[in-house]
RNA sequence: GGAGAGGUGGGUGAGUGGCUGAAACCAACAGUUUGCUAAACUGUCGUACGGGUUAAACUGUACCGGGGGUUCGAAUCCCCCCCUCUCCGCCA
């Protein structure tokens, strides 16, 4: 959510940044904006001083009440009793306009930084670094979805019996594969001063709210009704929620926040030709790490994680390219987002398998998150989080790229994780 | 799930209808003193939204788990909900 005096005193370029990203309601929906702020501090203004006049004159009954004369009391009482009639209505109204400008707010996407490039869409998202080789496979290479069922791995099938389509049933190799993965990303995170965190998988209301999937993104979350709790799309949302009404002070800057969590995703009407197999799943594993830190370093961190996520890429030998998200491909939240993709050699095919995101103030303003600033001013901060990674796709390129006759060659640095070499 | 006890500022904890946004203590921060440290002393020390100001100062309102109610006036009384603790039940 942007912040209303931001959007009062930076219209024009809030409104430049919005168009950015081709949203179309940019005018129209600020100046709603502005108009129910104005509307709401008048309204305020007015109802603040009635209950200030209702205040003093409650105080002066209970000096009369005191003093013994009761009588006197009954006249002041006809007042205040006037008062709190008109104070009542203002304050419903106001609440309607505080409620209309807030629903207003949460429409409005954040505002892209001004690195984005303009764009409509994925085409137009600028590749800005990568690396290995493509690798040149044979014609009769089998896509992921083949090889998972030639070794037995991962099973579609079973998944479908038991649960539905898209929840997939690892086993043998595939099952330690996972594992393997989950532990080596902790570990590579931890050694590099990122906390462990194991958040709950179902999060109330008021997370969903705090990190931005409540009220717009509704529809991709799974409800459990019966206790009003919803299931995660990604740790990113209980663990950036552990820092929701929270005030730290500078020296508990930065956050480093690593968590592992099986992810839940309803993707409804998003499922079509390129959706087969790993590639797109109602329920996988994810590793994210989320950052918080001070708003003049955040574009630091910002690198400082994707250098990191890159690193993880070539230690699992995986060709992949970095891409400077366009304002038309950029998430409802985000103010700058890098997408990682790595190359699956058999469906060729880029995969997208981390989205490194600064949110800037735009998370931290609907979560309170804030620190105290040398003049001892709460001030908001900066989140940010990113993938690092997500299993699904990282198994897809891998069992596709290291195919050979013998096997699929585990990669090296998961030979200690994986306690085998290949997939035969 | 049943019964009981509670939920007050960063922490402990006082406050049971009127000048209480909230005592006291601790912690924290700043300063004085001191060769340094410690100690002592002094001061500061919640948040949000308004008004005001170049910025401050200053100032209004709201907030004592959440929501409603009673009252001229509520942290304090009443109702509902949530949470925590203890005991019982169930159970990985």
């Amino acid at each position: 959510m942007l912040q209303i005096n931001v959007i009062r005193e930076e219209k024009e370029k809030v409104i430049a940044g919005l168009l950015k990203r081709n949203f179309s309601e940019a005018v129209e929906l600020v100046d709603t904006v502005i108009a129910l702020d104005k509307s709401r501090r008048e309204k305020q203004l007015k109802n603040d001083e009635l209950l200030a006049e209702s205040n003093k004159l409650a105080r002066e009954i209970g000096n009369i009440m005191k003093s013994g004369k009761k009588e006197e009391a009954e006249g002041i009482k006809v007042k205040t009793a006037e008062l709190k009639k008109s104070s009542a209505m203002l304050s419903s109204e106001l609440e309607l306009v505080e409620e209309e400008l807030k629903n207003t707010l949460y429409l409005i996407p954040n505002v892209p930084h001004e690195s984005v490039p303009a764009g409509k869409g994925a085409d137009d998202n600028i590749t800005v670094f990568e690396n290995g080789n493509l690798p040149t496979l044979p014609s009769e290479a089998m896509p992921h979805w083949d090889l998972i069922k030639k070794y037995d791995i991962i099973d579609f099938d079973l998944g479908n019996k038991i649960s539905g389509a898209g929840f997939p049933v690892y086993k043998g190799k595939g099952a330690k594969l996972q594992r393997a993965l989950i532990n080596f990303f902790l570990d590579k995170a931890v050694a590099q001063g990122y906390l462990e965190i194991q958040p709950p998988i179902v999060v109330n209301e008021a997370s969903g709210y705090g990190t931005g999937q409540l009220p717009d993104k509704e529809g991709q979350m799974y409800h459990i009704q019966a206790d009003n709790l919803y299931m995660i799309p990604t740790a990113e949302v209980p663990i950036t929620n552990l820092y929701r009404d929270v005030i730290l002070s500078e020296q508990d800057l930065p956050i480093k926040n690593v968590g592992y969590s099986t992810c839940f995703r309803r993707e409804a009407g998003s499922w079509g030709a390129h959706v087969r197999g790993l590639n797109r799943l109602h329920q996988f594993d994810k590793v994210e790490i989320v950052r918080i830190s001070m708003p003049e370093d955040s574009y630091a961190t910002l690198d400082e994680m994707c250098k990191y996520v890159q690193g993880l890429l070539e230690d699992l030998e995986l060709p992949y390219r970095k891409l400077l998200l366009c304002g038309g491909d950029i998430s409802f939240n985000s103010a700058l987002t890098y997408d990682m993709e790595v190359y699956a050699g058999a469906q060729k095919r880029w995969l997208e398998v981390s989205s490194i995101s600064n949110f800037e103030t735009f998370q931290a303003n609907r979560l309170r998150l804030r620190y105290k600033n040398k003049e001892g001013k709460p001030q908001l901060l900066h989140t940010l989080n990113g993938s690092a990674l997500a299993l699904p796709r990282i198994v897809a390129a891998m069992l596709e790229n290291n195919q050979t006759e013998n096997g699929i060659i585990i990669p090296k640095a998961l030979w200690n994780y994986t306690g085998f070499k290949t997939i035969d």
